[in-house]
DNA sequence: CACAGCCACGAAAACGGTTTCGTGTTGATA
DNA sequence: TATCAACACGAAACCGTTTTCGTGGCTGTG
């Protein structure tokens, strides 16, 4: 019942000939007669000889497999990374290893201990909360100078000299905010996190630079601070209480999604009133009503690219200590929740 | 600048004694001297050395990875069960290797023959829509009858032996209608795919059974089947035109949401008129407006057994050819697309 | 006939560990 | 003092490959 994988070891010694010979016959090398060499492939497919992974990473110190850390998994934006990174890797003939850190300082630096032991070739991933808190970051330096390549996306930091790929968060912030000018919305708030997430940080610039290029007042009241997790309602509902406002950017896609609840249930008419902008274009943009005009952040080319430059430095053999950092572009992709000046269609 | 990873060998050669001797010493093996394992364990610490994953691989014929094979991955249950799965597993100090079908068949033979050549230790999935059409398993037959065991989750199949981990979906499927029914709902329609995705058959088996049950008509014009992608509101929209309903069941988190949007435009007011249940209880459902109830799969959970599973019979060295399926039960969560009957909380 | 050269293959080292078994040294015992 | 066990360590095989180098046999040449 039991077909046992076949190796090298088995051809030879059914077919009476050595290792050495069986190897280089199944690599086509010249150096074997046709007739060995067709013995020995006809044996090996009828087996379905397949080399062991394993014994070839041993050899050649290199795996195959690239190491992907990134905070959470039930989340849309990582999941479009790790789509794309899957599918330049693959093509590429590489397996993707993922492992979440929860957002946990601990739990980033112990799975990658675990995967700098041989396991993968690089690493591809996106700092956990706890780690931009903690503002640590010598498990990637051990790891950078043992010479593994490492590719920093989204959440990044100075700290560490790697490749990195953002994308333009202060560009996406300005942009936003430009369309809620633009549509005449005066008193825009802003719904942000707290200032250890890069992103959040360039996504607020941009929002203050915006203000500042058309003249209107950036008024600290109109910023609301909330927990990256379990956001109350009520807060929001008293934010709204207390300020008059007729435009929202919010730096993610949940915090839209509540203010856009919170105001409808005031009796705000969406885009009539008020207008939403999100953060990360995802599902929940695209099938809220009314659906949320929202900052794409273009996750599976982030992660095509950031294993594009991974792949490149893992088979360069040169050892450049040049480090690039690839910015992409936001777009906004327009829907309901704002006013279409340009009445062009829904962007779905 | 580059510290290289230290092997046994160095460590041998820099303390002038055997590698055997430095292996032993760094397990604290009785048959060394406490003189000599101490030198030897302060110098492993000092250069930090830790074991070379692959070359144990190679040895121990284990290598402590995971294979998880899904559809895809910007899919809300799938990356809860891949969260359960990489919780369960990275306490058992496994890694989790994934690997993306897109729904093909090719896709998802081509990463299994992949992993299977000594890459990981046993494969955990979810057959792609490809491989469901095509009714093929011998790419997972011949993976079984290596003796590599395989956990299949949510989307499975009888003509494979292995241990699997399915939600009670006619059960699921009979809960829903039977709590439409029981708010006084009398035509429920069903928002259903084709039927080559066994989940999708089984709700719609509770479906029939519970309207049979409850001594209603089962109405072919009330059952409508959608492509599992880029679904058209169009084909939704004239379906709700052709009947007069005042419940729907939704298969899916899509079609609810998409059914809601429609019945909405129409005029219905949700649960006033109509009332709404999906599958897959996800982010979609919770943030709606009016947020859906709807049938949790609780892919976490279902996630963690599987890897339980899956890790049980990797390390059980016994040749046990006895086969389970853990069938874990649905649960409604109510919230606002239904009428409450008990007044109880949302469910949020 | 002696020798160069090529052909076709095998031996062995290497990758980095683990583990079994053998052995030289020591101290205790008869 | 001869014997023996215990101790502490090393040699070597092994996991499954790749690859370098060596070599025996044949052919062709002078």
């Amino acid at each position: 019942m039991l077909k046992k994988k076949i190796t090298l070891k088995h051809i030879a010694r059914e077919l009476d000939v050595s290792i050495s010979t069986v190897s280089k016959a199944l690599k086509n090398s010249e150096e074997i007669s046709r007739d060995t060499k067709e013995k020995i492939q006809a044996f090996a497919k009828l087996y379905n000889y397949k080399p062991n992974n394993i014994a070839i990473s041993l050899k050649n110190k290199r795996t195959k497999n690239i190491g992907v850390v990134i905070p959470d998994i039930v989340h849309h934006f990582f999941t479009t990374v790790v789509k794309g990174i899957e599918k330049y890797a693959n093509q590429k003939g590489y397996n993707v290893i993922v492992c979440l850190s929860d957002e946990s300082f601990d739990k980033e630096v112990i799975n990658m201990e675990m995967l700098a032991n041989g396991s993968i070739d690089g690493f591809i991933m996106s700092l956990s909360a706890g780690t931009q808190e903690n503002d640590d970051y010598n498990h990637l330096k051990e790891v950078t100078e043992q010479g593994i390549p490492v590719v920093l996306f989204d959440r990044v930091t100075d700290e560490i000299d790697c490749d990195k790929v953002v994308i333009d968060d202060q560009q996406g912030g300005y942009m936003a905010t430009k369309k809620l000018i633009d549509e005449g919305r005066k008193q825009i708030a802003l719904l942000t996190t707290h200032d250890y997430f890069s992103v959040s940080r360039d996504r607020n610039e941009g929002y203050r630079k915006a203000l500042l290029d058309s003249g209107l007042e950036i008024r600290d009241d109109y910023i609301l601070r909330l927990p990256y997790m379990d956001i109350e309602e009520q807060v929001i509902s008293d934010f709204f209480d207390r300020i008059e406002v007729d435009g929202v950017l919010s730096v993610n896609e949940i915090f839209g999604i509540n203010a856009m609840r919170v105001l409808q249930r005031k009796g705000y008419v969406i885009p009539d009133d008020i207008s939403v902008i999100g953060f990360t274009d995802g599902l929940l943009s695209k099938h809220a009503n009314p659906s949320m005009t929202s900052v794409a952040q273009h996750g599976d080319k982030m992660g095509e690219i950031a294993a594009k430059m991974l792949i490149e430095k893992v088979e360069s053999d040169v050892e450049e200590e040049t480090y690039k950092t690839e910015i992409i572009q936001p777009t906004i992709v327009a829907r309901e929740s704002t006013l279409n000046p340009n009445g062009a269609g829904s962007g779905n």
